[in-house]
DNA sequence: TATATAGTTAGCACAATGGCTAACGATGCG
DNA sequence: CGCATCGTTAGCCATTGTGCTAACTATATA
């Protein structure tokens, strides 16, 4: 699930629609006025971040509101920060490492 | 650069490559035992991560060392933040204004 | 009921992605 | 020098991604 958030802000378009939506909730035809793409393709990225699960949406009559799932970008950042960290805990260790060797000449 | 980054991580080859880098630096030769991959594929999924600013490589005579680089992930990690944070931040006001409605009846 | 509006689906064209093997360049070592 | 090793480049092919227009479904509204 979270695993295809990744491919889902690797398209600049759909990053911009997320920051779009970060900035509150919108239909597909609002998104569509923001960018100067078609419908059907705004449609079929707003289908994407959803099966993504970086985006819901709650049909009303004809229109959907479509909102920010802030889970999936949560496990997003969390895998990177994971990994991130995982290396400087590393450095660190090398760091002190170097140190150590440093002290003793 | 960095808007690279979530390109990068869109193959899920590519988050393992990095799963395995941030437990240490390793050779184009490492990464391909570890993974049931050719080497030119590898070798390319490695360009594109150094491209995208998320690797870094030092050659030394034949092997080249790769490594995590952070800043690229903490600016990967630190924009799908700062969305979910504005999404949060805005969830708050609409609570609060609910919740004034509420008292007023 | 007729018409407009919101959104999706279908189908097409084209570019990009990702895997492979074969071949190449460059370094290390006997 | 001759050969092995590390890695990249080139070329092929199948698949996927992304944009469009046209046409469709479904809801709202006059």
């Amino acid at each position: 699930m979270a695993n295809d958030a990744f491919k889902a802000l690797a398209h600049p378009l759909r990053r911009d629609i997320v920051e779009r939506l970060s900035g509150g909730v919108a239909t597909v035809g609002d998104v569509t006025r923001d960018f100067g793409v078609s419908k059907p393709t705004i449609s079929r990225h707003l289908k994407l971040l959803e099966e993504a699960g970086v985006v819901s949406r709650v049909i009303d009559g004809r229109t959907h509101r479509l909102a920010l799932r802030p889970e999936a970008l949560a496990e997003a950042s969390d895998w990177i920060e994971s990994q991130r960290e995982r290396w400087e805990r590393l450095f660190d260790v090398v760091g002190e490492y170097l140190e150590e060797r440093k002290e003793r000449g």
